[in-house]
DNA sequence: TGTACATCAGTGAACGCGCGTTCACTGATGTAC
DNA sequence: TGTACATCAGTGAACGCGCGTTCACTGATGTAC
């Protein structure tokens, strides 16, 4: 019954993976503002020092998150390309990227609106440009749409975020998936 | 001789406008950790309290900051915004808005990267707008072509600021001008 | 032209805040012999 | 199987930090009569 408690052990198994979880859960809930180091630590019920044995600073842990964050994305984007076309499967990526930051705004603002150590691509990158590039032609190169393609959805995803443009929910995913498939054909043809 | 110092009298003539204008001095040699009520204060050699005689709180002075910078980004576009075609004018103006965010990097994330208050479209948006409108036909309606417009030089500001992409400079310049520019042809021929 | 007084625009000391981080430590665990 | 000891993973108290903001105040300015 009373086991819950009595099994903590002064070891706590994964504090690592637990601390990424509670900032990953601090950050939705509460906001970036309340992402700190101390906040993560209490609620993994440990003292405010723990943390340092696996994390060397805050910055550190922060980039845990991120890095949560793109896996996350990459498997949003990986699912939703499923579509027959080449155009439509962009487009649904282009929604997909959307949805992904209005679901999780927070977590798409710790990810992308900082600047980057390591300027590598992601496995998300990869998996757009998968696409993209197939729809190169003589109006553009493939690295420049690619460029643009993602450009275009990530530049509408922060407007929304932002609430430079008034869409919320289902409206800023119709409307990435309209301009996306207009992008996409428009390029097709062009 | 001595006059500079001995000219200052206890009221300062225009501390609002100083402590924007140190704000903006600040948050753009110093970055926007270092941009405080009380640094923007000091650089104005004026106590820690003064500001509270003209902002309401930190919030306010940041939005007065914010304000100038949609003005300077206004004034850009518009200058930019001279050459002979639709389209080319489009793409200038799309090279125009990169090059300010690459100009001001931290001016542009306090401009962008926070929620808007009041979602009302700004100068700017008018200028874009009435370009990216013209171009409009049936692939795509005035409203997504202009949203879409604003979305591609948007996220490629956004992705070259926190280093996504490896541009800088000119290039980024440059890839902006082409990305624009092909974006608006294929849309004239779609 | 002088004077009284309201109002405006500053001062300066102080507070509480939660944070990241340091320090020296102790309890738990695993391994070599 | 037992023991010694290195190492790992936690504790808890404390520090300094600069901030935003409050408070009660004082000096400068403008205006009504």
């Amino acid at each position: 019954m009373s086991t819950s408690i009595s099994d903590r052990t002064y070891h706590h198994g994964d504090l690592r993976a637990a601390l990424v979880a509670a900032a990953l859960d601090l950050l939705e809930t509460a906001g970036e503002a309340a992402l700190s180091l101390r906040a993560a630590a209490r609620a993994c019920g440990v003292s405010a020092m723990a943390p340092y044995r696996h994390f060397a600073d805050k910055e550190d842990l922060l980039e845990a998150v991120a890095a949560r964050g793109f896996e996350d994305l990459a498997a949003c984007l990986e699912a939703a390309d499923s579509a027959a076309t080449g155009a439509q499967a962009l487009a649904a990526q282009g929604a997909a990227y959307v949805a992904f930051a209005c679901r999780r705004p927070a977590l798409f603002r710790l990810m992308f609106m900082r600047p980057c150590r390591t300027p590598g691509k992601s496995r998300a990158y990869g998996i757009l440009e998968e696409r993209a590039a197939a729809l190169a032609g003589p109006g553009m190169s493939a690295e420049d749409l690619t460029l643009a393609a993602w450009s275009l959805v990530h530049g509408l995803a922060a407007l929304i975020l932002d609430r430079r443009v008034p869409l919320e929910g289902a409206a800023a995913e119709a409307a990435a998936r309209r301009i996306t498939l207009s992008f996409s054909r428009l390029t097709a043809r062009g």
